[in-house]
DNA sequence: TATGAATGAGTCTTCATTCAT
DNA sequence: AATGAATGAAGACTCATTCAT
């Protein structure tokens, strides 16, 4: 537990995370990382023998950490209402920040090869989805949300939140384009949008 | 016009096109495109001096190639609905293409430098919305489409769009996907979507 | 027929060839050869991927260089015993030129890689048993030789030959040996053996 | 004598024999021998600074484990050809052990540098040659030998016995090569070799 | 004694790019 | 226009070796 050799790995991943934010993934070399992190060649090879192993590490960290925020508000009986106004609320700032990370990498990791595009985002979207339609069938049941069809409006909602994600980082995005979307999807969801 | 070397630079986009769409962009190079065309290095060279220059060359056709496809139906008097029906196809029918091309290979080149950025992508978009915003205004007008905030619908179009082709890349989208976006699209559209 | 790549190949197998005697097999790196040949990194690769493919060439091309030295002579009729004597005293020379070459280099070769023994070693060693076999026969018949068995003396000649020259490689063989040896061979086929 | 740090040295002898015997000398690393010893890094060096050390120690271990295995017969005035019979059934086998060990390793290790070849296997080779000249020697004089040149048939055995081992390692040599060379030996020794 | 993290040198390999023909 | 040999730089990867603990 908590041997220096975690601790190095710990800060490879952090400046190589870095790294991926700026250059995406394939752009990202060994040599970079070892720069970054101030470590030689031999040593960033007795952690990780590749990019795609860090990037891998850091991927799984990142979805490690994410937790199911909708159940335990739910279980409290909170407002469908509010519950989705504050995730709505969070997803329009993800997409306003541009240079929020790792999108382009991920997409560079995920595409390059079907050997490694298997599972984990797919696990991810699957994850989303039934945290999603728990909230949604949530707020359809205690008449907070109008009667959607839930797996359309959850698709509708995470990729055109992802869409703007990828795309915000090839071009400017118009600052308005995520608060509309959002807005939009208040009005699907709610019966008296008057957001 | 119609020179000999303008013969050679379409073979060689048209092959090049076929790597960037198995490949992406990054990972194409100027070997792999000569050993594609059948030429030799310094042959290749002659014609384009990167791959950056062919993938460049590339999408400005795509561009120059796509026309307004609504301006004509609208000055015809067509029905905006149909109109809306037909391209809604082509999308989802364009979202369940997986392979279907260069989505990958252009996030790459789009996001790779800041320079090549510019505006190509920008100037898609842009005419894609005023496009847009000419039919669902056409159709607002005809009170045959809700009365919408016309920009948020389209953003809502185009970025869920972008974003099922981009992770339909990366994973495995359930083929139910495309059509429920449609529809969902349809039903905030059609004030009686019996789709 | 002739380019200028299979100049650069022949001049590449020269270099390499006086690296492999000097060094052996596994201690020669395509960067010694490149200096040896006054290539660059880039220009050696183009013709050749590896160490294993220049020795294998340069093993290839020896082996073809060997012809049939008996089956001439005997078909002129000539004298068995001459033939022998011939050939032994080229032996003899041989096994005392202990920096001849290849032998290190062939022994490292063919002992790395299990891909690679399959063969032509065994076909070299089959071939010259052949011809051996074929003089041996011819001088027994005409009573030049005694009614040796064949095999046997062939394997005796042929290993204590590669015996020697190999450990010649590792150690001062005493001058002598090779002569004895050959002194002996000739005892046990010639019936007067007043060498 | 007997501290720790020699049973450690034998182990990591151990280890390092079985790989040199799979890998000859040359493809061996520390590394490797840190593995097989499930040793550290740090570890292995306490003991040995070089894998040219680990092998000259089992070398040197081998040698000392070689005694004059037929002093001692004649001594007890034993039949040379008894003894003769013996050995050379102990050779055959040998040349047959294809795997056996270490050939292709002394080999490397010799022949790599100058400054090793120094003397041991030439020290071998006189310790053996004088142990079969007394046993030659005295056949003859008990006249179970026939009258031979003591050096000549001294190496004609143990080059082709060590050129049948060399080979045997590169290519499927033939089953009855070894037996075939060994009855020619004894056909030579023996005056009526009804063997 | 022993560990294992870290270093740095050496080699491999692949390309973008040039150039004589 | 086109060829393809050649260059040289860049990055990958592996070890021998050291050293703080």
């Amino acid at each position: 537990m908590g041997k220096k050799g975690d601790l190095t790995k710990r800060h490879i991943k952090e400046q190589a995370m870095t790294l991926f934010a700026e250059k995406g993934f394939k752009d990202v070399t060994m040599k970079d990382v070892c720069e970054a992190a101030g470590l030689s060649r031999g040593g960033l090879y007795l952690h990780y023998g590749s990019t795609g192993q860090i990037f891998a590490d850091i991927i799984d960290d990142l979805m490690n950490a994410q937790k199911d925020e909708f159940s335990e508000k739910i279980g409290q009986g909170a407002s469908a209402k509010e519950i989705l106004l504050q995730v709505l609320e969070r997803y329009k700032n993800e997409m306003m920040d541009t240079k929020g990370a790792l999108s382009v990498a991920i997409y560079e990791f995920f595409s390059a090869d079907d050997a490694k595009r298997d599972n984990a985002l797919l696990r991810q979207y699957l994850k989303s989805r039934s945290m999603w339609k728990q909230l949604l069938e949530y707020g359809i049941d205690r008449k907070e949300f109008n009667d959607v069809d839930v797996d359309a409006v959850f698709d509708l909602i995470v990729f055109s939140y992802q869409g703007v994600r990828m795309y915000g980082t090839l071009m400017a995005i118009d600052e308005q384009t995520p608060e509309r979307i959002i807005s939009l999807i208040k009005t699907i969801l709610l019966t008296n949008a008057e957001v």
